[in-house]
DNA sequence: CTGAAAGCGCTTACAG
DNA sequence: CTGAAAGCGCTTACAG
């Protein structure tokens, strides 16, 4: 099938291409005839412009990159699908890239999405990411950037978070209240942001309700997994620590944990309470039910979206806008696995 | 930051573009010296070519599509790895889309693809499918299409397929085997195809060993996932149905079948036994672990983008290729769900 | 070995 | 209201 252009349109119509391109696009200062000839035979055609001579011309490719730690996980599936919604609105087309939490792979990401000319990128950082000047190389080629949960406070643009310090908090608070008193920490990496906000709530509530903080009772889940929360959970057993209760930095590596106690005969909530973090979508349909810390991650991709799309207009515009932060606010969902 | 172009680096070495474009390429047909010398400045220069520029003389995007159901499912993002570890090694980016399960998203979302003129586009069908014009049109474009996993058999285009009906057989046989005389099945919709041959399979199992097929022991999944599973398990058990063993058409159908039993006292592997469909990864984590059949998700993404990647390159060489059809191995995994 | 020139298919400032 | 012309940044057939 030949493609059709313009050129062809305008030779079929007997007028220059010109008229034909300003014709479709609804120029004021085009006749009303013309216009309803040329749409007519474009139709007939079924004319689509070339994007590839458009993105030469406009200097836009109305793509937006979007990378993600991961994309098989509930929260940030919840993430891309509020910001495709939103960009689908606006006509925008989104490139979805997993850095599988690798920093040399997000580093590589970002260079593609530079060299593709997207209009704009969204990043949630991988575990693995200990510098940002591959972000700083986004910023020198002047495309807007916005990062999402999982932020570097070194970077200086548009960020859309929760308060992980305070939804830990509270989390911890659901353990403490149901009357739990040696409560472990289940920590993500040492690096992202939000893994170092969650465990400082944590400390935070112990200290402020006359628990003793006690670094032991901290144990690491690099990959914040099922996997990690199994053998977390075991290690902690090994240990022989009295535990009441354990706050997960997510909710696979509660599973995990909830799993390993099922195994060894300990009953939760009776024995061991565990609050999860995030509201994956089975936590409700295993047993016993998580108790956890709802994300809004729907809400949280559009917010990212509209804030990439004001910095890609004031781009356009020429106009340098202030970076923004919002945070968003989180739930506590209680379930079967607290008292 | 002014972007670097071929004219910039022609300007400051004063030579041509031409030779600037063709030292950059190795064409045989420049000096050793003046290539060294545009290289340098190049690098020098920080000098990336403006796909936009490269895209309309190519014709060009180095780009593909990629269509699924549903991104956050174990199986396809297995697919989705295998396709981007192949299509990077190429150079190629992929631009994944998801159809929800929707037909009307899938429409536009095949439109979306043919308009930023992808170099190729793989698709796994939306259960809502009912027609495939709209992949006649890709032909049309004349656009590489592979299908793989959820296809149509009325589309004439390169497929990626297990055999659905075998691997269905070959689970219920394992129920049959392990003294199972009373065979519910979890069914999905009716228009997929692999439905369809699961469901088939099932069937072929019972009367080729001597047990009665009986069309009220299916149940419909329409949606496959957790909830629908524990829908039609609540609805065996509302019929009081006498029933030794479920095959479920996926494991998160079976998963919402075993938590059902489980809150009725009913005991997996020993009242009922289960088999599930496509390896989940929380499947060896769950309580029974569940026996299922292991669908090669990654190798049949690195199949889908070679044959997909062969037929981009006959297209470019003008030669028309017959479409084939290549059938993966399924694997029978039990585990602690069957006896 | 080098380069002038045409052209990919659009958009838009400008002239009439 | 219409259109000729320039130009986005490349690639490549062709001439020298």
């Amino acid at each position: 099938m030949k493609e059709v252009t313009l050129k062809q349109i305008a030779e079929n119509l007997g007028i220059s291409v010109t008229t034909v391109s300003k014709a479709l696009k609804n120029y004021t200062d085009v006749s009303k005839k013309t216009k309803a000839l040329v749409k007519e035979e474009a139709k007939k055609l079924n004319y689509k412009p070339n994007v590839f001579a458009v993105n030469l011309r406009t200097k836009e490719s109305k793509t937006v990159g979007l990378i993600i730690p991961e994309v098989v996980h509930h929260f940030f599936s919840s993430v891309i699908n509020g910001i495709i919604e939103e960009a689908e609105r606006k006509g925008y087309l989104v490139i979805i890239l997993q850095s599988n939490e690798s920093y040399e792979l997000e580093k590589k990401q970002v260079d593609l999405l530079i060299s593709k000319r997207v209009d704009g990128i969204m990043i949630s950082l991988a575990n693995d990411t200990v510098d940002t000047s591959h972000l700083l190389e986004v910023k020198e080629h002047d495309i807007p950037l916005v990062m999402f949960d999982k932020i570097s406070k070194l970077v200086q643009c548009s960020k859309i978070i929760i308060n992980d310090r305070q939804a830990a908090y509270n989390a911890t608070k659901v353990l403490i209240d149901s009357g739990c008193k040696k409560i472990a920490h289940f920590r993500g990496a040492l690096l992202p942001q939000n893994s170092i906000d969650r465990f400082l709530g944590y400390k935070k509530a112990l200290e402020d309700h006359g628990l003793q903080y006690d670094s032991s009772m901290v144990y690491m889940c690099e990959r914040v997994d099922y996997e990690d929360g199994r053998k977390a959970a075991e290690k902690l057993l090994a240990d022989k620590k009295e535990v009441d209760g354990i706050f997960a930095i997510t909710d696979m590596a509660a599973l995990g944990a909830m799993t390993v106690l099922k195994e060894h005969g300990i009953k939760v909530p009776n024995d061991i309470s565990v609050m999860g973090f995030s509201n994956w979508f089975l936590s409700q349909a295993i047993t016993p039910a998580l108790s956890t810390i709802d994300q809004p991650g729907y809400e949280m991709g559009r917010k990212a979206f509209k804030l990439l799309r004001k910095e890609m207009k004031a781009k356009k515009a020429g106009v340098v806008l202030p970076p923004q932060t919002k945070v968003l606010d989180t739930q506590v969902i209680i379930r079967e696995s607290t008292k």
